[in-house]
RNA sequence: GGUCGCGUAGCUCAGCUGGAUAGAGCAUCUGCCUUCUAAGCAGACGGUCAUAGGUUCGAAUCCUAUCGCGAUCACCA
């Protein structure tokens, strides 16, 4: 039995029965700390209903009819138009003990519903990079908040594994590389790759210069490199399946893959379901001509296909080329149609891309309306801001971009740091093992991340490390450990007497963890991890104060010290969930 | 230029579908480790919520305009 639902009921009732009314909206709020109460009860929307004479004596009655009605409300105060209800100990109390063994706590109960997340899905010719790490932080949390929902989730990236960028590395490895692999190197395989992308643009450029001095006009030079035909040349092996092509084209990615499996562990992020666009991108071709012949798309003169989306106030677009090659929005529709059909009972599609493509993926979303699947409702653009440096943009053209597996190891080093001055262990001479420093180097990060309302832009400053005081990842975890370390030392039952009187901080932990649910079911309609991040720090912050200014274990009655225990550890349970719906590990100690 | 997003303390961010005196962290300054882990707690300082109008009992929140920042409008992905 729901406190806020019976009062909103209780309320409803008041008002038909005394004024006649039916109440469409009844807010049910949190009481603000300076205020003596528990819920509030807003009476302003009430007061246009009622007569003048009717008003002055309108919150007393309320609050009187409350009162009397239910168990559950000790008595209120009114100031202004805030009707503030105290909610009886006792209440928060039962609540509390019957949660005692729920792990699941906050969890919705399972349906049968599929959630398809796409996230990650790296172009294989860069190593991932410091935006990369937000976009997979994002998909994986939310699939776990879509899970926490109840909803069945395959998690899934697009892998863009074909197409001029990827000839480019094959070239320059053809022409420079001789025959050395990663393994001969002894580097990870994606930046292996990535350094041969890197090698065919350098000497692009001074051959484009070259052309240039001679009189070349721009345009034409960047086409007409000797490399740059050879990419080209190469790309035509590819679609005609030349089978050395094939080779060295099978064997790079390879490489690539290695390496983001890596990067991806590093993480602590996985998929369910990879998809090649060297494999979606034909299906996208056939869909376009279904299209073609239904009359959704049409034709130019050049043949090449379009569809007009002037009257929903965008404009024409291109769907395939006058040469019948594919472009980006046609392997999209391709890969779509075929993850509805890998699926049963799809209910929703949740593309994770950044901002910079929100007007892709409105144009998606109206074609594949037009081409009338009735699942098309169903999709849905997780857009979120690019990470910037304090110099701008990351730009890998001018090396300014922050690689992924060198910032965690950094964080890692630098926690380790950290930590060997701290005095608990300096003056022991204790460390902790790597697997805790590199869950709380990970948990700083992610936190940072996942904070921060995914539509905005985030500032990063590799200057300045990322910070483990404050409102941090380190700072939930470390309420974490301390619970566990008290949870350990205490052996007897945990029996909870119903007649207690809660304190102002009990009763505040209690109230935050009341509304995980809440917290929880909002988080996903939103979209948004923040939520999450934002609600455990609120919880550890006022558990703290708790824990800083009572104690448990030695506490003043056997009583108080079952009370608390048991809020320490559901507090615990509570930020063991959150932590996974974020992604974030927690230590053994620290 | 069209479209979309953002603008809150020195810095980084909260502020749920409008509700009470706009909150945290960092930084600066005070206190608190012989008692459950001080990566913590208690406190001080810090605001024209970009600007101007409007909507109403009430606006950081909704609407309009202006300014600033960013993204996007490719036979690139």
């Amino acid at each position: 039995m729901d406190v806020k639902s019976d009062i909103s009921k209780l309320v409803s009732v008041f008002l038909e029965k005394k004024f006649n009314l039916k109440a469409n909206e009844i807010e049910i709020q949190n009481t603000k700390k300076d205020f003596q109460g528990d819920l509030t009860v807003v009476l302003f929307p009430f007061y246009k209903e009622l007569k003048k004479d009717q008003i002055s004596s309108f919150g007393k009655d309320l609050g009187d009819s409350l009162v009397s009605n239910s168990e559950n409300i000790n008595s209120f105060n009114i100031v202004g138009g805030f009707l503030n209800l105290t909610i009886s100990d006792k209440y928060y109390l039962n609540f509390i003990e019957s949660i005692k063994d729920d792990i699941n706590f906050g969890r919705s109960k399972k349906q049968n519903e599929t959630y398809i997340v796409e996230f990650s899905s790296p172009n294989t010719n860069k190593p991932l990079h410091l935006g990369h790490i937000r976009n997979n932080l994002l998909g994986y949390s939310i699939s776990k908040i879509l899970e926490a929902n109840g909803k069945n989730v395959k998690k899934v990236q697009i892998i863009n594994d074909r197409g001029i960028h990827i000839c480019k590395s094959m070239i320059a490895w053809k022409q420079y590389g001789g025959g050395k692999t990663p393994k001969s190197e002894n580097i990870k395989g994606d930046k292996f790759v990535g350094d041969y992308y890197i090698l065919f643009d350098k000497i692009h450029n001074e051959q484009k210069n070259e052309l240039l001095k001679s009189g070349i006009d721009k345009d034409k030079a960047e086409e007409s490199t000797q490399i740059m035909q050879d990419a080209k040349n190469e790309l035509m092996n590819w679609e005609k399946n030349d089978e050395e092509t094939l080779k060295i084209w099978n064997a790079m990615n390879q490489w690539v893959y290695e390496g983001f499996e890596s990067t991806y562990k590093l993480l602590g992020v996985s998929f369910d379901k990879n998809y090649y666009e060297s494999q979606t991108y034909l299906l996208g071709k056939d869909i376009i001509k279904k299209g073609l012949n239904k009359n959704v798309f049409y034709a130019k003169g050049d043949s090449s296909i379009w569809i007009n989306l002037d009257d929903e106030g965008l404009d024409e677009k291109l769907l395939l080329r006058s040469d019948g090659t594919s472009v980006y929005m046609t392997q999209d529709l391709g890969t779509a149609v075929q993850r509805i059909s890998d699926n049963e009972n799809v209910k929703g599609m949740i593309y994770t891309v950044g901002n910079e493509q929100d007007y892709h993926f409105n144009v998606l979303f109206k074609i594949l309306k037009r081409l009338g699947y009735d699942w098309a409702s169903y999709l849905s653009h997780l857009s979120y801001g690019m990470v910037d440096l304090p110099s701008g943009k990351m730009k890998s053209r001018e090396g300014t971009v922050v690689d992924a597996d060198d910032l965690i190891y950094e964080l890692i080093q630098n926690v380790k740091e950290t930590t060997e001055t701290l005095d608990k262990f300096k003056s022991k001479n204790e460390a902790l093992e790597y697997e805790d420093y590199k869950s709380i180097a990970l948990g700083a990060l992610k936190y940072y991340i996942l904070k921060v309302d995914p539509k905005k832009n985030i500032l990063f400053n590799p200057e300045e490390s990322i910070d483990l005081n404050g409102n941090t990842g380190p700072f939930i975890q470390y309420a974490y450990v301390r619970i566990q370390s008290i949870i350990k030392k205490y052996n007897n039952e945990i029996s909870i007497d119903s007649g207690y009187s809660l304190n102002d901080k009990e009763k505040e932990v209690l109230k935050i963890i009341y509304d995980l649910p809440a917290v929880i079911k909002n988080s996903y309609k939103e979209l948004s991890p923040a939520l999450i991040a934002n609600y455990l720090y609120d919880l550890v912050k006022s558990y703290n104060s708790l824990y800083q200014n009572f104690n448990i274990l030695n506490s003043e009655s056997k009583e108080s010290t079952s009370v608390r225990l048991l809020i320490s550890l559901k507090t615990r349970d509570v930020i063991k969930l959150c932590s996974e719906l974020l992604g974030i590990d927690l230590p053994n100690k620290m």
